[in-house]
DNA sequence: CACTGTAATGGCATCGAGTGCAGAATGTCA
DNA sequence: TGACATTCTGCACTCGATGCCATTACAGTG
């Protein structure tokens, strides 16, 4: 799939830009003129490449958010695979929830951008989906791989879905509220699904918030 | 919003057909010949209307499998309002689950088909992400109802994820494999996201499956 | 420096979804 | 029959997406 091609043995036409690249420009017209409102003439234009060329990048302008999504998913599964088997698998999923939503300072403002626009718009919400479902498919894999059995098994895939939720949750919540931090939120919700909801639930079994010191997380 | 309007106090031209004929009649075209390769000219000449007129009725093509899937909606809010307060809260929202999934035997051929194109086919698959919206908003409110808070705090929201996920994950199911009751599934998963996933799961916790006499479920 | 093979870009024609607008059609009521 | 309300219809137009084919840029070779 992915070609670390050497930069000595290619040949041809070098391409004009990169998916991050294309991605960026989009993103930044998205954030300032609307989804909506921005054509793919427009980005093309920005970008200096033909509008057909643009469709030779991305399969759609949906999918301009989410520029090189693939490579971080290759990126989680070697997370979860150089996992010691002694981790316990609550903890191996959420240590891999975490580092897939780490992102280096530098590209902090671009990823809050990016998610704003794909829980927000909707023609972008719903194109989510499309691209979650690899990810399900990571999270169900490695779920099968421990307990044994197949990734097509009801149990791993419903943890694909739930783990799925966990951080679906946890996005919207950090994006409404600025002082909550997002791996906070990852892993309350995480804590809440491995030991039950029951457990979890604020004020219907416990008398108080179990969360602790965090602020406002599951609250 | 929905008007019920008595036959009497009417005035002006009917409507030509409704909602639910027109996703019928979409549905079997969809079935028939694939979601792709039936465009909505084609939906608009069999039930006899003007192209114009299709998306007086639907927003988009994607919208036509779900029928009046509002009504539904504003039956499973009405069915947890009904139920007591005694009743513990992963029970209600475990019943309203089943309530929102069981439809007459008469319809039973063509919800089966609707969800088969819901769940496989890849414009469908996105589009049900803003539909489910309204859905996991009725049971946030339910849970924020119950516990107090607001439907926008991080656990309700949160529960209304991962009940959604359950509900995925079952039909998902379900569908790949025709010996399983829907019914079982869900139960199945709502008990798994309520004990907590770490009890559970198959073979990590336990020696053995804990799903007693059901058959398959969560396995 | 041509010459060749390769990979990427670019232009064009076409299809289908979705929308705004103006007007026709169909119904109720006085 | 005439006034009014509501829905339907035809038309023009925008935009996303795709197939086809020519064109451009680059590496290596004689």
């Amino acid at each position: 799939m992915r070609s670390r091609r050497k930069p000595s043995a290619r040949i041809g036409r070098r391409p004009s830009t990169s998916r991050e690249g294309l991605s960026a420009i989009g993103i930044e017209l998205f954030r300032t003129q609307g989804f909506d409102e921005t054509s793919v003439d427009q980005i093309a234009e920005a970008a200096r490449i033909a509008r057909r060329t643009f469709f030779r990048y991305f399969p759609s302008k949906n999918a301009v958010p989410w520029g090189d999504f693939d490579a971080h998913l290759e990126q989680m599964r070697a997370h979860l695979d150089a996992l010691p088997p002694e981790v316990p698998l609550a903890e191996a999923l959420t240590s891999a929830m975490l580092d897939f939503n780490t992102f280096p300072a530098s590209e902090a403002t671009l990823h809050r951008d990016r998610m704003d626009l794909i829980l927000r718009v909707p023609a972008l919400q719903a194109y989510s989906v499309v691209m979650y479902e690899g990810w399900r498919r990571v999270i169900a894999e490695y779920v099968a791989h421990r307990i044994g059995g197949s990734a097509e098994d009801h149990y791993p895939r419903t943890v694909g879905y739930l783990v799925l939720g966990v951080a679906m949750a946890a996005y919207e919540q950090w994006l409404a509220d600025d002082s909550l931090a997002l791996p906070d939120l990852l892993s309350a919700g995480m804590r809440a699904l491995y030991s039950g909801l029951d457990a979890a639930a604020p004020s219907t079994t416990g008398p108080d918030v179990p969360t602790s010191s965090k602020k406002a997380a599951l609250q």
